[in-house]
RNA sequence: GGGAGCAUAGCUCAGCUGGGAGAGCAUCUGCCUUACAAGCAGAGGGUCAUAGGUUCGAGCCCUAUUGUUCCCACCA
C-alpha cells in the first residue's frame, strides 16, 4: 500500500529518518570489491572543535554529489571522513576557556593540559560530524579518522624520521615568523600580510668622527636598540665616502659600522637603512653577509629585554612611543611622515608577527617541490578550473624551507630526543630514547608539529599507510578527486602533493576541484567579527538540506565566489515541492500493484517525445558530471523536471488518464518510468527527497541511493517523434499566446480549425488542444476558409479560431502585419547568411543545412501569413 | 612590483570546444484549469564595460583601456 503524501513537502519530517535508513542499510560503506573500480574522495578534515559553516556546506555538497554519482555509476565509492586536530586553532580555544576559569597552561603542566585537551576534543569533536550528517553527506563513517589517532600519529612519526634520515628535515637557527600572542613560530603560509597605516620616522645617526650624521628612515624605531650597522648601496654616490666609517647609535651609544650592500635601493627613503639582524628578515641576511652581531632586544612576548633598562618590560608599541620621544628630546628626530606598509599578521589571532631568530625544525623544500611541480605539469594531477595551477606553480617555485615546529602542546610531539649531558640528539619513532653516547635517558623535544604536517599525509595515512600491505591503501589509493577552496591550496594541496609523491611515489589524487568562497548577500566574506555568517543548520531547518544543496551546487561556476541569497534557497525549496507534487499526482490514481519496470510497447508520440528528451538529458548530465560541471548538470535536470515533465508531459497525460483504458495505463507507465529516471539523475543533488519519493513510488524495497545512474540508450532515441510533437507544442503555444493577447479567459472555449499538411499528427493531438488550448472542438483539414476568425500561424499550420464577437478585422490585420515583419526579419537574416559566399565556403556542412531548413520553415510561415492577410482584406 | 578573477535583463548569476543572448528573483496581464498559489498561462526588459583586431561569423579568441575584487612579493 502506497502511503498518502502531504500536499507540502516537509523536509524536517523525512531527512533524519532517511539518513538513519541509509545508515542501517550500510549504504555509505564502501567494500573493496575487485569487480568494481574504486573511486575515492578524502574529506578535507574540518577542525575537530569547529562548527559547520557555509564553506563546509559547499565543500561537502560538492563531494557528496560526486560520490553519490560515482556510487550509482558502479564504482566502489569511498568518501572517507574525519577531523583535524587543528593544533594552534584548537589550543587557542582551550587556553581561552581555561583563562575564564583562571587557569593557565603552566598551572596544569603538559600532562594535565593534554588531558584537558582530549576531554575538550571528546566533548566537541562529535559536533561537527553530526552537522555533516545533517547535510546528507554519504561518508563511510566506519572509516572515520582523526589526525591525532593512532594510525595518523604513526604515519607522522614515520615521515618525520624518514625525512630526517634523508636529510629532508633539519634543525637550525633561522629567521622565522613569531606570534607574540600565540607564543609560537609560524610557517610562511600562516602569515597574512595586510596594509596598515604607519609612519616613516626620519632619524639622524651621528658619525663617530664628528663630521656630521646620516639620515635614516624607519617604520619601526623601537628596533633601533638592536641595530648593529647601517647600510647603503655600494653604487650610491651620495654615500660612497662614508662606507666603512663608524656611527654612534642614538640613545644606545653603540658604535656601528656603515656597510655597503646591494639590498639597499638607492631611490627609496633616504637611501640609508638601519640594520637590525635580530628583528628583520632582510637585515638578518645583510647581517650574515657582513658578519654583524645579532642582538635580540625583544622577549618572546614582544617586550623589550632587560638589557635596556630605560625600556625594559615595555611592549613593542609602548617602547616605540617612548623611543620616539627620547629621540626627539635628544635632537635625533628629523621628521615624521605618514606611511602605509605591509605588515605580517598571525592567521589565527591577527597579532602582528615578529620576525625572530630562533632554533626550529624545518623541511627542506627544494627537493620536494620539484616532483610536485612535475606531477601537475605532466598532467598526473589536474586542477579544475585549470587556472589554479598557476597559483600552485608560483607558490612551489618560490617556496622557502617550511618551519614545522610549534611551541604549543596540542599536536604531534616532535620525535627528537636530546641528551642534556652531552648534547647528543636522536630522532626515532620510539616513545623514549637513551643517549647512545652516555647512556642517559634523553629528553624529548618539547615542541609539536605544524598541524599541516599531519594533514599533508591525510590521503594515505587514513588508508593504512605506512603499512604498504594495508588492504584499503592498496585498493583505494591513490584517491581520485580532492575538493577544496582556493584559499587552502598553499596550506594543504601542495603539501599533500609533495608528501604523497615522496612517501608513496604517487600523487595523492588525479583531480583537484577548486571552489570559491560563500559570501554574504552583499558580497562580503562571512566572518565572526562581522557577525554576517549564516548558519547552514538554520537554513536546513527552514528549507531542508536538499534545497540548500541544490542552491550551493547551481548558479555559480567552479572556482568563483558566490553570494548566499536566501531567495535562491527558497526557489530551490519550491522546486523540491514541485517535484513532490508531481509524484503525488502520479501516485494519486495508480493501482497498488502497479509495476513500471520497463516501458510499454505501444507508446504514443508524446510518450516517445518525453522518453527521447529524457534520454538526451541522461546523456548530457553524465557528460557534465564527468567534466565537473555540476551546476550545469543540476540546471538541466531542474529545467527538465519543471518545464518539460511537469508543465507539459503531466498535463498531456491528464486527458488520457481521465479516458482510462490502455492509453491511461501506458501514460501511467511512462509517467512512472520517466519519474524514476529523473529521481535518479537528481539524487546526487537532492538525496533526501528523491529517496523519499522513490520509496513511496517504487515501493519494492529498493533504495535509490544504490540504484543505477541513468545513461544514454540508443534504443530510446526518437528524433522523428520529438520533432512531430514539437509541432503540437508550437501550435498550443501560439493559440495560448493569441488568446492572452486578446484577453480571452480560459473558460471561454472556442472551436479550432487547423489547416496543415501534417494531418495525422494534429489529428492525434486533438485532445491536447482541448485540454491545453481551450478548444471546444478541433477539426483538421488541409484547407480551410473561415471568416471572422483569428489566425495563428506556425511553421506547419494555420489555425483559425472563430471568435466572431471579439474579432476586430483591423486589429487582426495589424497583428498579422507585425508578425509578417518579424518573419521578414528572419528571412533577411537567413538569406543574408546563405548568400554569403564566405559562409557557404567555410561554415560546417551541418550548419549550412540547418540554416537552409530554417529558411524553408520561415518561407512557409511567411506564405501562411500572407494567405491570412489576403483572406482578411477580401 | 608580479599574477589571477570579475564586468551579460532592475537584482543575483549561468552561458560547455566561436554559429541568430538564458535562468531564478523582481515587474506587468490574465487564471483557484482538483499534483502543486511554494502554483498555471502569457508579457515587457540586454548596442554581453570601452576601443581596436582575427574570422564567412565574436558574449566567447587576440591587443589595449577603464572600473572592481582577490592572491602573491623582504622595498627599510
Amino acid at each position: 500500500m502506497r502511503k498518502e503524501l502531504s500536499k507540502l513537502y516537509e523536509p524536517n519530517q523525512v531527512e533524519d529518518k532517511i539518513y538513519a535508513f541509509w545508515q542501517e542499510n550500510k549504504c555509505f560503506h564502501a567494500e573493496r570489491d575487485p569487480e568494481k573500480k574504486p573511486y575515492t574522495i578524502v574529506i578535507p578534515p574540518p577542525n575537530v572543535t569547529g562548527q559547520l559553516h557555509m564553506g563546509h556546506a559547499l565543500d561537502e555538497t560538492l563531494q557528496d554529489i560526486l560520490i553519490r554519482y560515482k556510487r550509482m555509476s558502479g564504482y566502489s565509492a569511498l568518501w572517507l571522513p574525519g577531523t583535524d586536530h587543528a593544533a594552534l586553532a584548537t589550543e587557542v580555544k582551550i587556553v581561552e576557556a581555561m583563562r575564564k576559569e583562571g587557569l593557565t597552561k603552566e598551572m596544569l603542566g603538559r600532562e594535565g593540559f593534554m588531558k584537558r585537551a582530549w576531554a575538550w576534543k571528546e566533548q566537541y569533536g562529535g559536533r561537527i560530524v553530526e552537522q555533516l550528517k545533517k547535510l546528507g553527506s554519504s561518508c563511510d563513517w566506519d572509516r572515520e579518522r582523526f589526525t591525532m589517532d593512532e594510525g595518523c600519529s604513526e604515519a607522522v612519526k614515520e615521515v618525520f624520521v624518514k625525512y630526517y634520515e634523508k636529510g629532508l628535515i633539519y634543525r637550525g637557527e633561522r629567521m622565522i615568523n613569531w606570534c607574540p600572542c600565540c607564543m609560537t613560530s609560524l610557517s610562511d603560509a600562516e602569515v597574512t600580510f595586510e596594509d596598515q597605516a604607519g609612519h616613516f620616522w626620519h632619524i639622524r645617526y651621528p658619525l663617530k668622527d664628528g663630521s656630521g650624521y646620516v639620515e635614516i628612515a624607519t617604520t619601526r624605531p623601537e628596533t633601533l636598540l638592536g641595530d648593529t650597522a647601517v647600510a647603503v648601496n655600494p653604487e650610491d654616490e651620495r654615500y660612497k665616502d662614508i662606507v666603512g666609517k663608524t656611527l654612534i647609535l642614538p640613545l644606545v651609544g653603540r658604535e656601528i659600522p656603515v656597510v655597503a650592500d646591494d639590498y639597499v635601493e638607492i631611490g627609496f627613503g633616504t637611501g640609508v637603512v638601519k640594520i637590525t639582524p635580530a628583528h628583520d628578515p632582510n637585515d638578518f641576511e645583510v647581517g650574515k653577509r657582513h658578519n654583524l652581531e645579532v642582538i635580540k632586544v625583544m622577549t618572546d612576548d614582544a617586550k623589550i629585554t632587560d638589557d635596556y633598562p630605560e625600556y625594559a618590560g615595555m611592549d613593542r608599541y609602548e617602547a616605540r612611543k617612548k623611543i620616539v620621544e627620547d629621540l626627539e628630546k635628544g635632537g635625533f628626530l628629523i621628521k615624521v611622515e605618514d606611511y602605509n606598509h605591509n605588515v605580517g599578521t598571525c592567521y589565527r589571532c591577527g597579532t602582528t608577527v615578529e620576525p625572530a631568530v630562533s632554533t626550529q625544525w624545518f623541511v627542506k623544500m627544494a627537493p620536494l617541490a620539484q616532483p610536485a611541480i612535475d606531477a601537475v605539469k605532466n598532467g598526473e594531477t589536474k586542477f579544475v578550473p585549470e587556472r589554479f595551477d598557476k597559483i600552485y606553480y608560483h607558490w612551489l617555485e618560490n617556496i622557502r624551507d617550511w618551519c614545522i615546529s610549534r611551541q604549543i602542546w596540542w599536536g604531534h610531539q616532535i620525535p627528537a630526543f636530546y641528551c642534556d649531558d652531552c648534547g647528543e640528539m636522536v630522532v626515532t619513532k620510539e616513545k623514549s630514547a637513551t643517549c647512545p653516547k652516555c647512556g642517559k635517558a634523553m629528553r624529548q623535544d618539547e615542541d609539536t608539529l605544524d598541524t599541516w604536517f599531519s594533514s599533508a599525509l591525510w590521503p594515505f595515512s587514513t588508508l593504512g599507510w605506512p603499512d604498504k600491505d594495508a588492504e584499503d591503501f592498496k585498493y583505494f589509493f591513490p584517491t581520485n578527486t580532492l575538493v577544496t577552496g582556493y584559499d587552502i591550496i598553499f596550506f594543504w594541496v601542495i603539501r599533500m602533493m609533495f608528501s604523497s609523491l615522496e612517501c608513496t611515489g604517487k600523487p595523492p589524487f588525479d583531480t583537484v576541484l577548486i571552489h570559491g568562497l560563500v559570501r554574504d548577500a552583499q558580497g562580503r566574506k562571512m566572518s565572526k567579527s562581522l557577525g554576517n555568517g549564516i548558519d547552514p543548520l538554520e537554513i536546513i531547518d527552514q528549507y531542508g538540506a536538499d534545497a540548500l544543496r541544490l542552491m550551493l551546487a547551481t548558479g555559480n561556476s567552479p572556482g568563483n565566489d558566490m553570494r548566499f541569497i536566501e531567495e535562491k534557497v527558497k526557489s530551490c525549496r519550491n522546486f523540491a515541492n514541485k517535484l513532490w507534487n508531481a509524484s503525488r499526482f502520479i501516485m494519486m490514481n495508480l493501482p497498488d500493484d502497479f509495476k513500471a519496470d520497463k516501458l510499454p510497447e505501444n507508446l504514443n508520440t508524446e510518450d516517445k517525445w518525453i522518453v527521447s528528451k529524457f534520454n538526451t538529458l541522461a546523456k548530457e548530465v553524465n557528460e557534465n558530471l564527468d567534466k565537473f560541471e555540476l551546476g550545469v548538470a543540476a540546471q538541466k535536470i531542474y529545467e527538465f523536471i519543471w518545464d518539460v515533465y511537469c508543465d507539459w508531459y503531466i498535463e498531456l497525460t491528464k486527458p488520457r488518464i481521465i479516458a482510462g483504458g490502455e492509453t491511461a495505463t501506458t501514460a501511467q507507465s511512462v509517467l512512472v518510468w520517466v519519474m524514476k529516471g529523473m529521481l535518479k539523475l537528481l539524487h546526487p543533488f537532492m538525496p533526501y527527497i528523491t529517496e523519499e519519493i522513490w520509496q513511496a513510488l517504487v515501493n519494492d524495497g529498493s533504495i535509490i541511493m544504490t540504484s543505477d545512474f541513468p545513461v544514454f540508450d540508443e534504443k530510446l532515441s526518437f528524433p522523428e517523434e520529438e520533432k512531430s510533437f514539437e509541432m503540437i507544442i508550437d501550435a498550443i503555444r501560439g493559440i495560448r499566446n493569441r488568446r492572452a493577447e486578446m484577453n480571452v479567459v480560459p473558460s471561454v472555449k472556442a472551436k479550432l480549425y487547423i489547416e496543415t499538411a501534417e494531418k495525422a499528427t494534429f489529428e492525434a493531438g486533438k485532445m491536447f488542444f482541448e485540454r491545453l488550448a481551450s478548444a471546444s472542438d478541433v477539426e483538421v483539414s488541409d484547407k480551410w476558409e473561415i471568416a471572422d476568425s483569428v489566425t495563428v500561424v506556425t511553421d506547419v499550420a494555420r489555425i483559425f479560431i472563430p471568435l466572431s464577437d471579439i474579432v476586430d478585422t483591423e486589429k487582426e490585420l495589424a497583428r498579422l502585419d507585425k508578425e509578417k515583419k518579424a518573419v521578414q526579419k528572419d528571412l533577411d537574416f537567413l538569406n543574408g547568411k546563405l548568400n554569403n559566399q564566405g559562409f557557404l565556403a567555410k561554415a560546417p556542412e551541418k550548419l549550412i543545412e540547418a540554416e537552409k531548413a530554417k529558411l524553408a520553415k520561415a518561407e512557409e510561415k511567411m506564405a501562411k501569413i500572407m494567405q491570412s492577410i489576403e483572406a482578411l482584406k477580401k
